[in-house]
DNA sequence: AAATTGTGCAACCAAATGGTTTTATTATTT
DNA sequence: AAATAATAAAACCATTTGGTTGCACAATTT
């Protein structure tokens, strides 16, 4: 197993997501990530660790507060992922009309 | 560790991303998926139980061949949760045009 | 100067993940 | 009837994951 960081594994954990959409609200810092949370705050240190590798959030330290800010550039890459997907799907279709057209055309 | 079987969890692994293409383009028997997979079948086979679980795709027996199928239906939900974050994130910007607006006033 | 706050680092743990191989079963061809 | 093809089921394995706790350390407050 090769240790992937990408905005896909990023989104996959449910706590990753929640920060996602916290900090969407605005930068926060970690102490206030953990914050009803129900996680420890170095479980959440974990996950943070995580999302920047992954870009999807910056850390800049400030005083002795670390501010964590959101990325949601990276998002686009998984509605593009999604989008080449439905693509796909729907040149099947167009195929699949085709197929029809032609075994109407036999039949005439 | 819970176990999560949701639409994040199942395009998180690439392999399982490739056949979810693969299947985008018209649905396959195992053996199809496994082509060029350089994957075991036995691994391809896990992660198909996975996607069924995730009910992304749906596998229908015919002969002794295994008819899978993807259903994209599921990616609209994660499209949904990025348009979520989006959202919160404009709000965000709005938040701050006001705070700014505010500022400016107060100069005034 | 002392207490508090915000954090990082390291060790630890159980469970999940992503793969493998082996064996067995069922359907189709020949 | 025998050979082949398509699969399922199970056991196994190393690595990753998602969490924890304990300790150390720097920056702020008091």
């Amino acid at each position: 197993m090769i240790e992937r960081r990408d905005i896909f594994q990023a989104i996959a954990d449910p706590t990753r997501r929640m920060i996602i959409q916290k900090l969407s609200g605005g930068a926060l810092n970690i102490g206030q990530i953990v914050e009803d949370s129900g996680i420890s705050r170095q479980g959440i240190a974990k996950h943070l660790r995580v999302l920047q590798q992954c870009e999807m959030i910056t850390l800049t330290q400030k005083g002795r507060e670390q501010i964590c800010e959101a990325r949601l550039e990276q998002l686009d890459k998984v509605v593009e992922w999604v989008n080449e997907s439905r693509k796909l799907w729907n040149q099947r279709l167009v195929k699949l009309d085709r197929f029809l057209e032609e075994t109407k055309k036999q039949k005439i």
